[in-house]
DNA sequence: GTGATTTGTTAATCTACATGAATGCATAGG
DNA sequence: CCTATGCATTCATGTAGATTAACAAATCAC
């Protein structure tokens, strides 16, 4: 039940990713760089979404919010992760997802086509393959979670895969990242603290 | 809230990944194809799971067992899509989905790297990167819906989404894809129909 | 610094869905 | 053909987590 090698791998996966994408841009220089504050956004819902980002330091976050108003958080990218609206640049549809800073933050801006459709030689073609690959592995996982697992559960494991996150975020996103109400993660850990 | 052209465009999309494989291995011969029955396992938990499958003709499903002995379905492979259990491949573990037949079927066995680390041509990566992008724009909708759907509206959109599916699964495959008892889709669909 | 807004926690109630059991139907196997 | 097993539905009860509200602590605005 448990997979304690995971966080690992996606590390060493994060780094893969820099690496990457420093090949092909070659982002020596800091001219590519954007700078936001914390509370910046970065995409709205309904915007045109053809933008990927690249987070060279802070933290970012993607979520939609549904029809009462309530936020859905889909994910958070720290440090050398990348993040985007797949799904709706996919389907050519305007963005589902805001996405903004959680932290004061310095993020490179890519245009979508850059990863899909620039000339990129074979190898990146196939780097790309394997990151996308990557991508669709973890969200196997978390719609496996989301099916199968306990609020309990699915929070034990959410600080195993993000042992960084925890501290940086505030308890409210995390809930919403799990798909509970704060006041059930309260509890949860609650229980958690008094069991020790 | 309505998507309805998303099933269409799911549609033509499948027709691309025939092409494209076609493309890759000029399947005009039935030599590839393996002849399945209905029940049959053709990948368990705890295998090596190199292998992906290309539907010719009938249905597979994937899905997890968990600690309860409980069945998740996660997808569904209705003819010309392809199923295969892309988390544990990427993470170099045994397989964690079981796939098997829910009606007699025709199935192209390929193995995993003839699609990401085979001698490809530009084109044929590009593709790739494409039938994977649009999987997990998928899959990022599954997420959010999970997230944040009632077991109702979760329904409902199934039934959009997948408008051929619902005759040919059985009601308790149908719940355990949508995450919820066959006890609770049958009083959905009891409530669904006595509003009509 | 002071008031105002956001955050985390706890407790009381409510509700969607799970669980378990009973029933009628279908399908399968001898 | 008859029995056995699996499937869908209904109902009675249980429970995880939502909702609402109250309060203290932290953070923000000015």
């Amino acid at each position: 039940m448990k997979h304690p090698t995971n966080h690992i791998q996606q590390r060493w996966h994060a780094l893969k990713i820099m690496e990457h994408i420093n090949e092909i841009l070659s982002l020596d220089s800091k001219e590519n760089t954007s700078h936001f504050n914390k509370g910046d956004i970065l995409q709205r819902e309904g915007e045109n979404c053809s933008k990927v980002f690249f987070v060279k330091k802070g933290l970012l976050r993607s979520y939609t919010i549904d029809d009462k108003g309530k936020e859905h958080i889909f994910m958070f990218a720290p440090e050398s992760w990348v993040i985007a609206d797949i799904e709706s640049h996919q389907f050519n549809q305007p963005a589902k997802l805001f996405i903004d800073c959680i932290e004061e933050s310095e993020v490179i801006i890519l245009d979508r086509s850059l990863l899909i459709n620039a000339e990129l030689n074979m190898d990146q073609l196939k780097k790309n393959a394997n990151l996308l690959s990557r991508r669709l592995a973890v969200l196997q996982r978390r719609v496996i979670l989301l099916m199968s697992a306990s609020a309990k559960e699915r929070y034990e494991l959410f600080l195993e895969t993000y042992p960084k996150i925890p501290n940086r975020v505030p308890q409210r996103m995390i809930a919403s990242y799990l798909g509970i109400t704060p006041q059930a993660l309260s509890t949860i850990r609650g229980e958690i603290t008094r069991k020790k």
